[in-house]
DNA sequence: GCCGATGTCTGCATGAAATC
DNA sequence: GATTTCATGCAGACATCGGC
């Protein structure tokens, strides 16, 4: 059982990791320099003692989805805003293994006019069995976790620790918005970090932070210290990741929902994806509206769709244009199988793999070996009497 | 370094239709 | 009836990316 393994690795690991922490706590008194700060524990003003180690406290900011109704692209149906929890976590390192342990968790909760967000803390290892207790009543009772990449890395980790830590956590859904923003803004960006996001497409600025790779440093450094002065920009950056994440959510769901999608969005990307997933009326509209504005992949997707679904004087429409305006390959030889298929017309067909030709375009191998044998296979087809021509052979 | 989602590319199977 | 040709869809391989 390869979980089983995994799982008795992981044990290994930590078993391991705690004998070499005893070893280190007996040999030598823990450092404290004299700049160190307060001690551990006593920076912690504004946190609420919950456990032996446990800290929390609340924030409570505007609701960015403002009772919008929710996309059901986005969140299943019959799920409300309010069983939404939106997550962040904070760890000591990026590698998932037994070593890494989350810190730093914040759940947001939408609530009325507010969006209300958690923070938990944990302020030394030994505390870890609480901190994840203290976590799992929200995680366990959520309808649906929102998170930025917490597919792959929070939820996995946190599902590492409470497995090390003997403690059962079950969640439902979990929607990452690191898809969305990818299939919306790639393009654009380029990078789709949170942060960028923020910047590029929510406008949002952050005043002093952290970069992700310094928040394990600045935890090592409190623990080793008894207190980091960075420590609190970490608390600050996990409290606006998670702010930034339900701004993101609601632009998405009012985008979903019909309207308008913030930064430069790929307008074709999103139609193409509606397209597969149910939402055919607003798929078909976004990918007019891009194609309209010179997309040319939005121009494919549409005259695919449109052949597909046997509306062919429509496709051949996008084509012909795409073939007037762009130069497009794909559009000529869809045209030309239109002719030859359809129309029973190898004439016709042949008139558009020549205007190909003619562009002089830079073809890829491959393109170019298809267009050859198109045109050969038409010549000869063309080159027949005209009573044998009109039924096309495949 | 890890992991899951996604996009792209390629090869293959399939079915339809025409040809020999 | 066997063979050929074409369009299409699917599966698998592979690369990329973001989290701390």
């Amino acid at each position: 059982d390869p979980l089983a393994a995994r799982l008795k690795l992981l044990r290994n690991a930590l078993q391991q990791r705690e004998r070499e922490q005893k070893e280190t706590e007996a040999s030598e008194e823990p450092e404290r320099p004299a700049d160190a700060g307060e001690p551990a524990g006593g920076g912690l003003q504004g946190w609420e003692q919950v456990g032996e180690l446990t800290y929390r406290r609340v924030f409570s900011f505007e609701n960015p989805l403002a009772g919008e109704p929710l996309s059901e692209h986005l969140v299943p149906r019959g799920l409300s805003a309010g069983d939404l929890l939106f997550f962040d976590t904070e760890t000591t390192g990026l590698s998932g293994g037994a070593g890494t342990v989350a810190f730093l968790v914040a759940l947001g909760r939408l609530a009325g006019e507010r969006l209300e967000v958690e923070q938990l803390f944990l302020a030394d290892y030994p505390g870890e069995p609480e901190f994840l207790r203290s976590l799992a009543p929200a995680l366990g009772s959520a309808g649906q976790l929102v998170s930025y990449n917490g597919r792959t890395f929070d939820a996995p980790l946190l599902a590492g620790r409470f497995a090390l830590n003997r403690l059962s956590l079950q969640t439902r859904g979990h929607s990452d918005l690191l898809y969305w923003a990818r299939r919306l803004w790639k393009r654009a960006l380029g990078d789709c970090s949170l942060g960028s996001i923020e910047r590029e497409v929510l406008g949002l600025e952050r005043g002093q932070d952290v970069a992700g790779w310094e928040v394990p440093g600045i935890y090592l450094d409190y623990l080793r210290r008894g207190w980091s002065p960075r420590l609190p920009l970490v608390w600050e950056h996990n409290l606006q990741d998670v702010r930034s994440l339900a701004v993101l959510f609601a632009r998405l769901n009012a985008a979903l929902g019909g309207g308008e999608l913030p930064g430069r969005a790929d307008l074709a990307s999103l139609g193409s994806w509606l397209l597969k997933s149910g939402g055919e009326q607003r798929g078909l509209e976004l990918l007019r509206l891009s194609f309209e504005e010179g997309d040319e992949r939005a121009g494919r997707a549409l005259g695919l769709h449109l052949k597909r679904a046997g509306r062919w004087d429509e496709a051949a429409q996008v084509w012909r244009r795409l073939v007037a305006d762009r130069r497009s390959l794909f559009a000529a030889v869809e045209l030309a199988k239109q002719a030859e298929h359809r129309l029973r017309d190898p004439l016709e067909a042949l008139e558009w793999v020549r205007q190909v030709a003619g562009w002089g375009l830079p073809l890829e191998p491959r393109s170019r070996r298809e267009l050859a044998a198109r045109r050969a296979r038409l010549e000869r087809l063309a080159s027949r009497p005209a009573e044998r021509r009109t039924q096309a052979p495949k």
